[in-house]
DNA sequence: AATAAAGCCAACCGCGCAACC
DNA sequence: AGGTTGCGCGGTTGGCTTTAT
């Protein structure tokens, strides 16, 4: 009953491909095509799983991949829709034409958190660090002001000048517009007497209660050099949905099969405006799927 | 120059769902 | 109908490379 197995897992071999095996397999599926691929590493004269094979064709000898670095553009796509939909790297990935979703996982968790951390930014919520410890504050029954930084400072490890830019949707037919958080170094800082109530702070890791990344990837914030200024005002946060992949499901199922044709829109849409070019558009495509998401946060 | 720490990314793991028998 | 596997996905890890001390 059932399927055969895919392969014999103890007499197949793991770990990195050799130039040797990349040709093999490559030379197969140029000349057979992707079929199943539980059949193709016995085709392909592979000691290897199907899985692996799958796995070595999508993320590395795909003909249609790129291997140079991300541009800023796709940067900010990235960044941008990880916050409207967040770790659904499959989706985001169909968004930037020659790349994976390892790609886009692997540059999320190597580059893109850390650089938002820098901002002070939370990279998981996307809100301002200072906005998440003055609600910490305020959930542990502390007093915003007690131990947590006034909400317009944030403080950081390592220096940028890069602007940060979040997207607001303060559901008032602003979504997209943009607030520049400014950066300025601890010089900067002192010099700046309009600033002169503004003393740096120290603080642990701001962990999300729903990060699932492992603990290798902590970032220390304890020894600030940089403090970040946002808006004295901010705009309502975006309200974000669940954040596991279960959640998720049951985010977008919620009740019935009409919720599912919803997605499916969701995904029909990201599809749609999959582009090459990334520039005006990217945003566009981004306030738009957060119109989308809003549609089911408020349907709950 | 040697060693340790951090960065990086390819590959693996395990899960949910659909397909298959 | 129900057990099993294939596929696709997100999360995690191993090990190589680079950087710092």
């Amino acid at each position: 009953m059932g399927r055969p197995p895919c392969c014999d897992k103890s007499n197949v071999k793991r770990g990195l491909w050799t130039a040797e095996e990349d040709a093999k397999l490559l030379a197969h599926v140029s000349k057979l095509g992707i079929g199943n691929w539980t059949l193709v590493p016995k085709k392909a004269g592979l000691n290897r799983c199907g899985k692996s094979c799958r796995l070595r064709w999508t993320n590395y000898l795909r003909p249609d991949l790129k291997h140079d670095t991300f541009t800023p553009q796709e940067e900010d796509l990235i960044i941008n829709l990880h916050q409207a939909i967040g770790s659904r790297w499959s989706l985001i990935a169909k968004q930037l034409p020659g790349r994976t979703d390892n790609d886009v996982k692997n540059y999320w968790n190597t580059k893109l958190r850390k650089k938002l951390y820098t901002m002070g930014i939370d990279p998981v919520t996307h809100k301002p660090i200072s906005q998440i410890l003055s609600e910490f504050g305020n959930i542990s029954g502390l007093p915003n002001n007690h131990h947590i930084p006034s909400t317009n400072m944030i403080s950081s490890t390592t220096t940028t000048t890069t602007p940060a830019r979040i997207f607001y949707n303060n559901n008032n037919n602003n979504i997209g517009t943009s607030h520049q958080f400014q950066v300025m170094t601890n010089q900067n800082l002192f010099n700046n007497n309009n600033n002169s109530n503004v003393q740096p702070h120290f603080f642990n890791e701001v962990t999300s209660p729903c990060s699932s990344s492992s603990s290798s990837h902590v970032t220390d914030l304890s020894s600030p050099q940089v403090v970040l200024f946002a808006p004295p005002a901010l705009p309502p946060p975006l309200p974000l949905p669940p954040c596991n992949s279960n959640n998720w499901s049951e985010f977008f199922l919620g009740d019935n099969t009409e919720d599912q044709a919803k997605e499916n829109d969701l995904e029909g849409f990201l599809l749609s405006s999959s582009s090459s070019s990334h520039t005006n558009s990217s945003k566009l495509n981004y306030t738009k799927l957060i119109e989308v998401t809003f549609s089911y946060e408020f349907k709950m």
